[in-house]
Formats: structure tokens, sequence, C-alpha cells
DNA sequence: GCCAACGTTGGC
DNA sequence: GCCAACGTTGGC
């Protein structure tokens, strides 16, 4: 018996790596993340086939802009070993590397941004971590509220 | 570009 | 283990 896909929100600041990117890229290492409950959902519950909203930051607007899915088994984040990145972390060793990330890939773009306004103002999706958890890059999505933004996304209003 | 929110670090 | 200082996120 296989295991029911989870849904998930990661955010990226839209003039860093945009949906666009992805669907050029086609999969992507979704490296430096440098929070640990981000990293923990990651590491511990994200498997490949899982849908993830993806949410850019930074934008104007901010919003939703299409779903990627996961694309790999959770594995160490190669950045935190390489003393020239920004994100290389001294205190991490491959013996026991404290980083770890998946690849995601692209899975869809919306015909429309979903904007974090309508989010904020959906009835059903007060509860959303990304509104109630202002700096969680990584962050899970209920069923019903990834299903509801994907109609937002896919159909308009 | 500003700055509030908030996660992390480090001295004690 | 507390908590002030610090650094970063991310909306505006």
């Amino acid at each position: 018996m296989s295991r029911k896909i989870q849904h998930w929100l990661m955010k990226s600041e839209a003039d860093v790596y945009a949906i666009d990117d992805l669907e050029r890229d086609g999969t992507t290492p979704w490296d430096g993340i440098r929070n640990y409950e981000a990293r923990n959902f990651m590491r511990d519950r994200m498997r490949p086939g899982d849908l993830v909203l993806y949410y850019h930051s930074n934008a104007r607007p901010p919003g939703v802009a299409g779903v990627a899915r996961v694309a790999s088994e959770p594995y160490p984040d190669p950045l935190q070993f390489d003393p020239g990145s920004r994100y290389h972390d001294p205190k991490s060793s491959e013996e026991e590397p404290r980083w770890i990330l998946v690849d995601v890939a692209f899975e869809e773009k919306f015909p429309r941004l979903v904007p974090l306004d309508e989010i904020r103002e959906h009835p059903k999706l007060q509860e959303m971590p990304l509104l109630t958890r202002k700096r969680l890059s990584v962050q899970p999505v209920e069923p019903e509220a990834f299903r509801i933004i994907r109609k937002l996304g896919q159909r308009g209003g």
C-alpha cells in the first residue's frame, strides 16, 4: 500500500528563483534553507510525489504562482560544505550534515497568480501557516487549502 | 528602502 | 537556561 501524498507550500523570492526559472530548469535542489523547522519538514515528512504550492515572496504582489512536486528523497544540502557559498555552515560536516533538502520539479504554472491578499481574505484559508507563521518558508498545507488555491489559480476567482 | 516580526546566537 | 543583541524575512 502506498503512502498518501502530502501538500506543502514553499517560498521563493520572485527575483531570485521564480516559477519560470523552475519551468526552464525542470528540477532544482531546494538549497539554502537555514531554518530548522523548514528543514525538519523536508527531512522528515516530504517524499517524492508530494505536491507543493510555489509561492513568490518579495514580489508585487506576493502570492502562489503555481505547483511543483517533490522530486527526490531528502539528502544533504551541498552548499553547507562549500566555503565559498553564503550558505556554508562551518559547524556541519559530511559525516553529520546539518542541512537537508529535497529536489523539486516543475508541475504547472497558474494562468493567474493567487495573491496573498486573496488568501488572507478567504474564509477557508485563515488557518494557513502562511498567514500565521510569517517567516516559515517551508510549511504544510491542508488538502482542502491546496485544492482551493489551485482552483483559484487555474480558473480565477 | 523601511522596519516589524521573529528565529538564532552567545554571554552569563 | 535565560534573555539581550543580532540578523534575516518578507510585506509594504
